[in-house]
DNA sequence: TTAACTACAGACCAACTAGTCTGTCAATTC
DNA sequence: GAATTGACAGACTAGTTGGTCTGTAGTTAA
């Protein structure tokens, strides 16, 4: 009565998704608090339990639904079309790096925030991260082999490996950035980053 | 009466510091639990608060008096033995392969962990947290300046940026291998840090 | 128009959890 | 050896938190 003269469930569930989001990513899985979503959204028990049947569900709901379209935008379709492996991930990571806000420097990488927080703790979290990272580590991977055939990345060098290495540098620097509250991390650790990039050029 | 005929306060402090730091490993801080601690090391409210006067404070001590010696004794301590940084550094990691099985895969480097969960949450604990990390990152460009005056490291390079790249690729890689829980992603991506490092011999 | 169903509202509950408080026995001091 | 202090034991509490349940108004189909 107090909301929602209109109804409109759709917009209700991914109002509760987004909020929810932004909580695991300040507070962890763990420190996000069903009433807390509730009071940013405006919602009662009653919505909440109707769209999802328990927090762990929502969970669940939150990594498939917000985390994963938000990687293959942020990563995997930006990744589809980079024509030069070395000089496009160069430019991108120094996008990101201008992107960066305050605020980001203190959350970091909400997938790699997650996976620290649950893999150990639950099976049914950690299988759904791991399909984001791979999905993550393949295009990667793809990218460095379009290089080879191209001709612009050597061919002595295994593109899996330089996705694995890769990902993990990149989320390693963020996670420096996050906890001294500071680009510098980046800066200091992107020069060698860039320096290994350019070893890969054929 | 039921335990403790005879007395022991540091044993005492000692045996929950330990605990504590076993269980944040596992469920980070905020999935601690004060009782689980009590339970699992016989002890009851009474002796908890008389040497901790909070679960925070017991935290503080956790990173104080069993983290930092930890980091000291793994990572401090070895790095000042280093002559040969890119030999000797590429040991050290082969090592740890070695050493890791299959439970440490599962919970991953507790300095980071403690990094992803509490550094954006409360302030108390990320300066305690970053205070680490500094001691490491200087520790580690340090052996990188040794390696520039013995003339074994080229000297265009600059020990603080490589460094940072380095802790921030090995913690990445922990973090992949713990949420794969397989040490896959040590090799592949293992294979291009040892490239990175050889590329710094003079 | 009405019956059935969906999408909520909001009071309520049971379990959990950090922290308190009083009591007691051991260790140290004088 | 008596008194003071330190090191606990353990019952208790107040606040929190995920989840339930009943009620009700909007929506849709017949």
């Amino acid at each position: 009565m107090s909301k929602a003269a209109v109804r409109n469930p759709d917009a209700t569930r991914q109002n509760i998704l987004q909020v929810a989001f932004e909580e695991i990513l300040l507070k962890g899985y763990q420190g996000l608090r069903v009433d807390e979503v509730l009071k940013q959204t405006g919602f009662t028990k009653g919505a909440f339990y109707h769209h999802f049947k328990s927090k762990k569900e929502l969970g669940h709901a939150v990594i498939d639904e917000v985390l994963k379209p938000w990687i293959h935008e942020r990563w995997i379709e930006p990744l589809k079309q980079v024509k030069d492996p070395i000089n496009d991930l160069i430019k991108m990571m120094n996008d990101s790096r201008a992107e960066i806000n305050i605020k980001e420097l203190h959350t970091g990488c909400p997938l790699n925030n997650l996976t620290h927080e649950m893999s150990p703790l639950d099976e049914s979290f950690r299988v759904r991260i791991v399909a984001i990272w791979e999905i993550w580590y393949e295009a990667l991977a793809e990218t460095f082999e379009r290089g080879q055939q191209t001709g612009i990345i050597r061919k002595d060098v295994n593109p899996h490996n330089i996705a694995r290495f890769l990902i993990a540098t990149i989320e390693g620097i963020i996670g420096q950035c996050k906890c001294y509250m500071s680009d510098q991390a980046f800066d200091e650790a992107g020069k060698c980053l860039q320096d290994y990039v350019k070893t890969l050029r054929a």
